[in-house]
Formats: C-alpha cells, sequence, structure tokens
DNA sequence: GTCAACATCAATGTATCCAATTACGCCATA
DNA sequence: TATGGCGTAATTGGATACATTGATGTTGAC
C-alpha cells in the first residue's frame, strides 16, 4: 500500500488511508479470506497496514455502514455472520429494485455495452470455475443497470451484491454445472429483451430470476452458512 | 446531551460520544437549523459537543454513508444539497420498495397499531401546521411498515424519507391545505386496505401515493429548493 | 494593470498517549 | 466439584499533539 501518489491516473483515494484499509478489507471479505462471525482487532490491522489504529477505525464504520462488519460498542468488530434471513430480506428487495435499474437503463444503453454483455453472457455459459462464475455472473448484471442515471440506487445495488455473496458462492456451489442451465437460459432471455429494449419484458424476466433464486435458497437451507439468531 | 448513564431505560448509545452526536446532528438537519450546502467544522462541532474531533468526525463518516453530509477529502464536509435529480431518483425507488414494506407488515399487524395508524391519520386531516403535518405523515407511513420483519429494508425507507425531508417540507408548503385532500382521500383507502389484510390493494394505493407525489415535485420544481449540478 | 508564483494560514488527516470498559482467569467457598 | 466474586490483562474509546493538504492573500515581474 504506497502512500506516495501514484502518476498513473488520479487515485480516488489518495491520501485517505481510511478507504484505502476499507477497499482491501471489503476485498478480502468478498473473496472468503476472512471467516463471517471472525473477530477483527483494531491493532492487528493497523500493524498490517502500517498506520495507526484511526485510519482502521473509520474503515470499519464504513464497512459496518455496508454490513460486511458488525461493531459492538467497547468490545470489537466482528466479521458479519452470515443470516439467511437477512439474504431472503435481501432478495426480497433487489427483486423489486433491479427490475428497475435494469429498465431505467436500458433506455441509455450504447451499442458497445451490450455488446459486452453479450460476451459476458457466453463467458459465463462457458465458465468451468464457481470463482469465475461469480465474477463474471456480478459483472453481467451490474453492468447492466450502469446506464441508468441513478447512483442512489446503483450503489444500494452493488452493497446488497456485497452482502449476500457468501451465499451465492456457496449456492453456485450447490447447484453445480448441471443446475446451470436455468440461469443461463434467464440471461439469454434477458439479454434478448435488452436487445429489444423492452422495458416491461427485462422487468418482468429478471424478477423471476431473482426471484426463483431466492425461492431456492429457501428451499436448499444452504449446508455449511450457519444461521445466526445472534 | 449528558454523559453519565440514564437511570431509565439502557441507553443504547450510553458511552459512545459519535452515536449520540450523530443523533443530536441527523435531528437538526432534518428539523433545517442547518442550510443545506452549509460547511461544517470539526472543530466547531468538537467544540459545541465538549469532546474532541475524533468523535465528530465518525459521526460525520455516519451522516455521510445516510447520505446527510457530504465529506471531501483534505477539504471538509457540508450539510448535503438538495437535489431535485435525486429526489426523484429516491422516489422512484421507493416505489417499489415501500409497497413491499407494507404489504410485509400488514401480514403481522396487530389491532393496536392499526387503531393507531387510524388515529394518526385522523390528525393528519386535522392538522394545520406544516411542521405537525410532516411529523405525523412519517409517523403514519413508517408506523404501517414497521411489523414487517424486514430489518435492512425498514433501515432504507427510514434513510430515505430523511434525505427527501426538505423536499417533503417545500412540497407541503406549496400545496397547502387546500391541496391536501387528495392526500387525505389516499391515506384513507390506504388505511381501509390495511384493515381489509389486502396485500395486493395496499401495494397499488400506496404505489400510486408516492407516485403521484413525485410527478408533483417534477412538475412543480419547487422553488427555493437548490438544484445542484456538481 | 494583470497574472503568476510564493508564502502564510487554516482545516483536515494521522500518530501517540491516556482512560474506560470489557473479558478472562484465578481463587475462595459452599 | 461447581459456582460466585474479584483482580488483572487485553482491547477499545477518546484526547492531545503533530504532519499534510488545500486555500487565501500578497508580492513581484512582465
Amino acid at each position: 500500500m504506497r502512500t506516495e501518489k501514484s502518476p498513473d491516473g488520479p487515485d480516488k483515494d489518495a491520501g485517505v488511508r481510511s478507504h484505502a484499509i476499507a477497499t482491501d478489507l471489503r476485498a478480502g471479505i468478498l473473496a472468503g479470506l476472512y471467516a463471517p462471525g471472525t473477530r477483527v482487532r483494531q491493532e492487528e490491522l493497523a500493524e498490517r497496514y502500517g498506520t495507526s489504529r484511526i485510519p482502521v477505525r473509520e474503515a470499519l464504520r464504513d464497512l459496518e455502514s455496508e454490513g460486511l462488519v458488525v461493531l459492538v460498542p467497547n468490545s470489537g468488530a466482528w466479521i458479519a455472520k452470515t443470516d439467511i434471513n437477512e439474504c431472503v430480506e435481501i432478495y426480497k428487495i433487489r427483486e423489486r429494485i433491479e427490475p428497475l435499474a435494469l429498465s431505467e437503463s436500458i433506455r441509455n444503453m450504447d451499442a458497445a455495452t451490450i455488446a459486452r454483455l453479450a460476451d459476458l453472457c457466453a463467458q459465463i455459459e462457458a465458465s468451468t470455475e464457481v470463482e469465475d462464475f461469480l465474477k463474471l455472473d456480478r459483472e453481467f448484471h451490474l453492468l447492466s443497470y450502469k446506464a441508468a442515471a441513478m447512483p442512489t440506487l446503483l450503489a444500494m445495488i452493488e452493497r446488497f451484491w456485497n452482502t449476500t455473496q457468501h451465499y451465492r458462492r456457496a449456492y453456485s456451489h450447490l447447484i453445480g454445472k448441471e443446475g446451470q442451465w436455468i440461469i443461463h437460459s434467464e440471461h439469454r432471455l434477458i439479454m434478448e429483451a435488452i436487445r429489444r429494449r423492452d422495458g416491461m419484458d427485462v422487468q418482468h424476466l429478471l424478477e423471476s430470476h431473482i426471484r426463483r433464486t431466492r425461492l431456492q435458497l429457501q428451499a436448499n437451507d444452504l449446508p455449511g452458512l450457519a444461521r445466526t439468531g445472534k
């Protein structure tokens, strides 16, 4: 983590340690480097990043507001535990807001983006590793929303994708390659509706896509992920 | 702002200065004590609350994540400017998520809450002062969602009500008492649908309620509130 | 007279140090 | 042996002091 300014392109977080720490921690959590429920000690992180505890504390605050970390006053910080109830709740919210984002987005979407989406769609079908699938699927959906002139909504959606990342990983392992044909079909239909710029159709298709996933999550109860009652 | 522990009931934020400061600042912003765009100096707040700048900084961070304050690294903090585009965006989101919250809520709602809602509904119609209307209207809607077992969603909704507070105030002044009959009628219909626990109907009615308000906001362009390009 | 470069200042970002709270382990006792 | 109280250690919350960045005003040259 360098401190001097980068010559290649402006570093948005240049000079602000806490942002850099938050970004790095967030990436680590999403990559699965930290087990949910793990205690996070400020001093330990401070040493790792070569700073004092102050920027670490601010980074942890940011991550808490994103739902990735839980802070308890005078006690400590923990990596947020996975909670199937929270996950289901978030999926219900996503069923409502992501169709909105997509329908707004396709009104402004340029040809290059549509081509890129089609490319991603094909890569997703060709993927063999779960981690590849997760990365590509995320890029496909988030890119499809990007042309919507709704920054607040897009930030919310990304936050929700982050907090449910562990469940998507577990779910992907669960269904395996043979269960993916449904997802591929849904993606193809969505892709086609995007091409037609059919706002109503994409909304229904995307809602079904998310809703079906939620119901499957609820039905399978995902072994290996602790369900916290606190 | 007392520092000793309160004997009457556990103070959730006891011992955590930053939460107390954030709560107080948030209330001040929502009450209109700070003009949007006003610069906020850490040292000034620290002096006012009798603390150092550390808790102030953390409070400002919290408020930033709620959209009430804007932080610029190495520069400072400002009370978030009102932005008609952001307001419209949030209303579009609310049109999707609040019907979800309400339909989930009425499934669990007890009789006492329904009675309280009816009471609030009547008080809203009887209100003469804008500030009273704002307070009652907010309580009515947020209470109607409260029985939904969706904490993340409810937190989001409250956040949105906060960031658009200034617009609701301006809007209320704009339409005056004579324009309120539409709102009252909508509230009555929603109230009746809640009584019947008609999930589909409440969703449509609430969506219309929010959507109509949004369109009126967009049409009137609310004089007196700066529209920032930034 | 205008513009540019520099110096000074003010406000934020960070490090170090101290205080307060919590957690844990030990010991005494029933 | 199990349990309750107490004391110590570890960790977080906050205050003070210093470093760094950005803004402002002045001065000099063209």
